[in-house]
DNA sequence: CTGTTAGCGCATTCAT
DNA sequence: ATGAATGCGCTAACAG
């Protein structure tokens, strides 16, 4: 690889002077500038980036730590981020946190190795946050609340849209409800929990320990849970699934045992993934506003890197989508 | 943030002794190292990654450009990757191309952030990618054939699955095929589109111009077609798409129109997607290995790093998965 | 076993 | 308008 040092030498200049025109300052005449170009389009010349970040220090990056590369949750989050990081000049890169202590993600967070971050990832700890968090890399957290300096918080109202479920659940009639819980170590999955006894309880209906049933926010456990449920030959009216791949499993489950959905039993997920439209029957569930909060995830950061720290959470609402899989107007 | 000059001057040593204790160099008695890590975590250190990038001329980082990271495709390809990258001590970044000349994925290409890439993104051109592969930087491309320097190639049989999915098409007695097309400057659909034609030829059935739609590879592109079809009122008897969101949406609008899939029309996809899967009726299809390839770029990459250039292209085999969409088992 | 020193590639201050 | 020199934070060759 070319480096200035070469493409000055070529030039017959100093590296100063390369480095000038090559950055276009206005202090080079237009005559060493032309010689210093052509110098550098004969060599191929290409900045070190890495250089370069080292000595501004500043990266013109922002990360974005997802527990997953790979869930097919998160499309439109990156979408709204996206939009935002482009139109500011900057770039997005995104890692997994997979792997614990040794993960790329951890390693982001440590090192400054962005100008600022965006954590949907409920397997990197607050302390690790905390710590990473500093006026030039603002951090902002999608998956829980935490309040530490340097850290923005943006979250969707679990509790509100649990709410919103199970009362539609109730209002269809049903008492027996289920809630399919997702890992205890989830914030999401507790406000859930959360938003579905308050339901309960407003209308009268008691929770009872029964109901609660491990799914692990994974199909698989969805698809475990309902067997569960059947081999106990206990099945109850409804079930409120804390997200749409557990209650997608579930589905699966009820549908080899013969059991009709949206007649024999109303199921509810969270989240809204693409999905959800197109499982057969289509699945109920509470969506929430991925594009705009990545949006304004991002929107934070830029705010943030200029000074203006936003300190209030943001509390972004959820919208009940109502489709088949509670019975419904396809006469399922 | 402290420096490793910081941590030096707290412990009272040369910066040097500072960086071989904080690399555990043997040399470094077990006395002085210890007051060099207590120094370093007194100040909270955290070496600066880009300063040892710099030094070190390597970032243990593989890089995966994609066309658009929000892709619900390439869930099983990044798994495939991560496992091997993880299993190496690598990090692994993805990073978009969105945005052309300007995109992250340029920019990682031409200066030196990574210490390999796999690519898989149309949108970056051929120039791009023989300029950036060197010697320290392989290139794996996932998306066309290229034949240079430190570029490795792994590829679908898409010719051949696309045989295979018209072949089974004509074994059902369709001979009326339409192909949906998507871009045209896709290799991919390129080599789809032949296999399509060779399997059409080796049946004897003349290719008709009119039996030619574009799609895009988009949903809505393949909704607009079948909306085109309808509107015709000349109906085919079977489609073959280039990739499983056009079939999707073709799917749709033959739905809405009171077309009956499977039974008035046939239609195969390409890629098996999650979504394939679910539609209804559920979608037969060509599936790749995106997990393999996954696996094995990440693998070629590793050993191009250790000087071990295989430049034979490899040629991955697809899998014809038959479910409802072209008449089928659950006699829809 | 420890310290001195040079240098990775670049931007930038200060002279000229 | 141009050049010489410095330093970002780190590693490592070399000297002691």
């Amino acid at each position: 690889m070319a480096t200035i040092k070469d493409v000055a030498s070529l030039a017959g200049v100093a590296i100063s002077t390369a480095s000038y025109a090559l950055n276009n300052n206005p202090r080079i005449s237009n005559e060493t500038k032309e010689k210093v170009l052509a110098a550098a389009r004969q060599l191929n010349y290409q900045p070190n980036g890495i250089a370069r970040d080292l000595k501004s220090n500043k990266t013109n990056t922002i990360g974005l730590i997802l527990s997953d590369l790979s869930g097919p949750f998160y499309s439109e989050l990156i979408k709204g981020i996206q939009d935002v990081t482009i139109a500011n000049g900057y770039d997005l890169i995104a890692v997994s946190s997979i792997g614990g202590k040794n993960s790329t993600a951890v390693k982001f967070l440590k090192e400054k190795r962005t100008d600022g971050v965006i954590v949907l990832a409920h397997n990197i700890d607050n302390k690790l946050i905390i710590n990473a968090a500093r006026k030039d890399m603002p951090v902002v957290l999608l998956d829980r609340p935490l309040d530490s300096e340097y850290v923005l918080n943006i979250q969707v109202d679990n509790e509100g849209g649990a709410y919103k479920a199970v009362e539609h659940l109730i209002s269809l009639g049903h008492n027996e409800i289920i809630y399919l819980s997702g890992p205890n170590n989830s914030y999401d999955n507790l406000k859930r929990f959360e938003g579905y006894k308050r339901a309960l309880k407003d209308n009268k209906i008691n929770f009872s320990g029964r109901w609660l049933y491990q799914g692990n926010f994974t199909k698989e456990g969805g698809y475990h849970a309902a067997k569960v449920m059947l081999l106990q030959n206990d099945l109850p009216d409804a079930i409120f699934a804390a997200n749409d791949e557990m209650a997608i499993g579930a589905i699966e489950a009820f549908k080899q045992a013969g059991v009709e959905i949206g007649k024999d039993i109303a199921i509810v997920g969270f989240d809204d993934i693409q999905l959800a439209e197109y499982v057969n029957p289509s699945l109920t569930t509470v969506k929430q506003p991925m594009r705009e909060m990545g949006a304004m995830a991002a929107q934070q950061i830029f705010q943030a890197l200029n000074g203006n720290f936003f300190t209030e959470p943001i509390l972004l609402q959820t919208e009940l989508i109502i489709r088949e899989s509670c019975g419904s107007r396809k006469g399922k």
